[in-house]
DNA sequence: TTATAATTCATACGTTCGTTTTAATCATAG
DNA sequence: CTATGATTAAAACGAACGTATGAATTATAA
């Protein structure tokens, strides 16, 4: 009897691989042929599949992100809804946003935590067509969140909540991003918890320091 | 006459050319080529001054990271010195460390603004050697300055304060490299501030937020 | 089974990469 | 001035890069 899926599905083998390569060694980093003979494919299967590297980079982020911001989108409508013609709380709008991610660390089956370490360098990432692509995928969902924010804090300046709100996601991105990248840096505090217990423990912990900083006094620029 | 500075300093231009680069396009996307066109000095000159890239790209670092952190530990010392056997408050332990760091930028002999965003996109960077090389540099500092806040904070688990370091790190990375990193997502914030604004206003715009979270509640993990 | 399309394969293309080599040029001390 | 070492220069190295090609193979449907 012939395996229903004979060589299990080349495109997303390729995804999978790719997925892992670019998180542990970037785009730059990472080649084609790194990246096909993980995924035990020939070496023209991406360009066949996918047209160039590039276009699967963009595939691996797509495959993830899409479900990710329709989740984020739909959580804030629901809490408005609840909310009737009050503001939603700031504490719930932070939770929609980066709770939604961070909890993808435990479904594998979307990426797991591959995906959030990637994701959370890519932000930072040189290459010109990776932020004007994760821009664009982003855009709609930033504005939306900014708009619940400006609602939520009205009596906080705009300008002051969408520079808060860029701290919070370099703090989050560090978060995922750092769990072994700063490791030497941090170095010792690894002993007390394994990898597991970190990821349990990153949502409850990352959570307060965001609302912390959130809802920090205003500057004065004296 | 002949210029005393023949040719200004071969092995400076390199590094500012570097520096440049690396910042703008990361290290693996920055070629040799690049960089002797860009400092215009011979290809062989990286060879010859550094060895190979790798030591380029550390000596790029270390210029400027051996000032900045002798200069954290200088403070740290007199801020000790003037608490006798009190501690050292929170909010200038945390000034003392990032304010020192982001008034770099208005410093063009020490890097300014382009430093900066490399060192900001550096911690993320997938690298090994480059993670190695910044862990190493960083060790002594950041153990010093960790030390620091366990004393001004005895009430809080000397976890959760390396975590909120961690998490104030990435906030003030993203700060920085961000500043047009994620330009595309935050996007309208731009109009009202011109790029040297906002660099004025960054300081006093960040510190209230990395101190609302660092003395955020603590987590129950209920 | 046979025609047709989709996919996989081995292989090669032209470029660019970091590094090395050897010779030319420069600065400096005797 | 000359000799010695430091620096710069031009050219080439082999390796690896992303991509393209055309044939072989597999799946699909008539």
């Amino acid at each position: 009897m012939a395996d229903p899926h004979p060589q299990a599905d080349t495109r997303e083998r390729i995804l999978d691989a790719g997925e892992r390569l670019f998180m542990a060694h970037g785009y730059e980093g990472t080649s084609m042929r790194q990246i096909t003979s993980e995924a035990a494919v020939n070496l023209a299967a991406v360009n066949y599949h996918f047209g160039s590297k590039e276009s699967l980079m963009q595939e691996v982020f797509r495959r993830r992100l899409d479900g990710l911001n329709d989740e984020r989108m739909a959580v804030l409508d629901r809490l408005e809804a609840e909310a009737g013609d009050q503001a939603v709380k700031p504490s719930l709008i932070v939770d929609a946003f980066f709770g939604t991610l961070l909890r993808m660390a435990d479904d594998e089956s979307r990426g797991g935590m591959t995906f959030l370490r990637l994701l959370g360098r890519t932000l930072t990432e040189p290459s010109e067509f990776i932020r004007a692509f994760l821009a664009h995928e982003y855009k709609t969902v930033m504005d939306r969140y900014k708009e619940a924010l400006f609602r939520a804090l009205p009596e906080v300046p705009k300008a002051e909540i969408v520079w808060r709100f860029h701290f919070m996601l370099g703090a989050t991105s560090y978060a995922i991003a750092g769990t072994d990248a700063l490791r030497l840096v941090t170095d010792w505090q690894i002993e007390a918890e394994d990898s597991t217990d970190r990821l349990d423990r990153l949502v409850p912990r990352l959570m307060p320091f965001l609302l912390g900083g959130l809802r920090a006094p205003l500057p004065n620029f004296e």
